[in-house]
DNA sequence: CTCCAGCTTC
DNA sequence: GAAGCGGGAG
């Protein structure tokens, strides 16, 4: 059954006239200044899943290293799916959010059981994975499959927004769900595949988050954004860009808190330990409190019990009595 | 200190 | 809807 999910209030559609330069506009763009990039260079849906969620929160230059490395441990879906659940963590590093190495390989193990090794190619069936989300899935129909669909991620929100809709500060004009339909309104029939590589990699370097080059944008004609910011300066910029940001998280009071203090640096701290521990070796809390926090006394016992069994609900932790490992 | 190709859980 | 989840580079 079809769920019916439109928006909630549908925006503004967007000019014919306009959209069609928009399109012809990006489409060149990338044919010319487009990144050289592996994962555009096959055609092999799992290592497209690798990069996708390896991408994650995670910028392309951290990635590519490590995506070569990825495929060389586990060229194959069915090599990842029969390692060990250690190996794919100790691999992983220093990628971060750990629970993806995780996912990534119950994945692999979920499609070698349901789909006889074949990764699906509609959104529904991708979205049945786990930690493949709307995003993850629009992007492994489109640039494994060529699937003429539309995927949002925050390069292509941002992209789409300040094109489309106008600065995204002091408040977005568009929520999820808008920005989905709005990105499935502007796709070109037929180059969907480049045109979602193509906003993705003018988010990232050209019209990126706190300094778009606004000089050497291919929609500056076209841009809202840039219209809205020609009344603040001649010269529209990332100053412009950053003050404006700045009024709008002074209102919302948005404070940010040393990493170091967080739980998920000492997460951080026991899986990264665990890695260089010899496979099935177990270490006792009383001693792994020590080795990750110096200062550690008696009274923290309770603070580290928690962090463990957090730990172990994402998969990364095996626990006994004797002591963790990884799983 | 800031930024950054999301997903899950509550 | 908000919070939790890494880590490196600038």
């Amino acid at each position: 059954m079809g769920k019916h999910t439109s928006p909630p209030t549908a925006l503004a559609q967007a000019e014919p006239e306009h959209l069609a330069l928009v399109q012809s506009a990006l489409l060149s763009w990338y044919e010319q200044e487009q990144r050289p990039l592996p994962w555009r260079e096959t055609n092999d849906p799992y290592a497209i899943l690798v990069s996708e969620v390896m991408l994650q929160q995670t910028q392309v230059d951290r990635v590519l290293p490590k995506y070569q490395q990825f495929l060389a441990a586990f060229p194959t879906l069915a090599e990842l799916a029969k390692a060990s659940t250690a190996d794919v963590i100790a691999v992983w590093v220093p990628l971060g959010y750990n629970r993806r190495a995780v996912s990534l390989q119950s994945i692999a193990r979920q499609v070698l059981a349901d789909y006889d090794g074949r990764i699906p190619d509609t959104i529904d069936e991708l979205l049945k994975l786990k930690g493949v989300g709307r995003y993850t899935a629009g992007a492994i129909a489109c640039f494994a499959y060529r699937k003429q669909v539309a995927t949002v991620d925050t390069n292509i929100r941002r992209v789409l927004h300040r094109v489309f809709l106008g600065l995204e500060h002091p408040d977005p004009k568009a929520n999820d769900a808008q920005m989905l339909a709005l990105a499935e309104q502007v796709l070109p029939v037929g180059h969907a595949y480049n045109w979602n590589q193509a906003l993705m990699d003018m988010g990232a370097t050209v019209c990126s988050s706190g300094n778009p080059l606004c000089g050497d944008c291919p929609l500056q004609q076209q841009c809202a954004a840039y219209t809205e910011m020609s009344q603040y300066s001649l010269f529209p910029s990332g100053k412009v860009l950053r003050q404006l940001r700045k009024v709008a998280e002074k209102k919302t009071g948005y404070q940010a808190r040393p990493f170091t203090s967080t739980n998920r640096y000492f997460r951080g701290r026991i899986v990264d330990l665990l890695r260089s521990t010899p496979a099935q070796q177990r270490i006792p809390l009383t001693a792994l409190g020590p080795q990750i926090k110096p200062e550690f006394g008696e009274q923290d016992h309770d603070w580290l019990q928690k962090i463990v069994e957090g730990l172990v609900r994402d998969g990364l932790l095996d626990a006994n009595e004797e002591g963790v490992r990884l799983p």
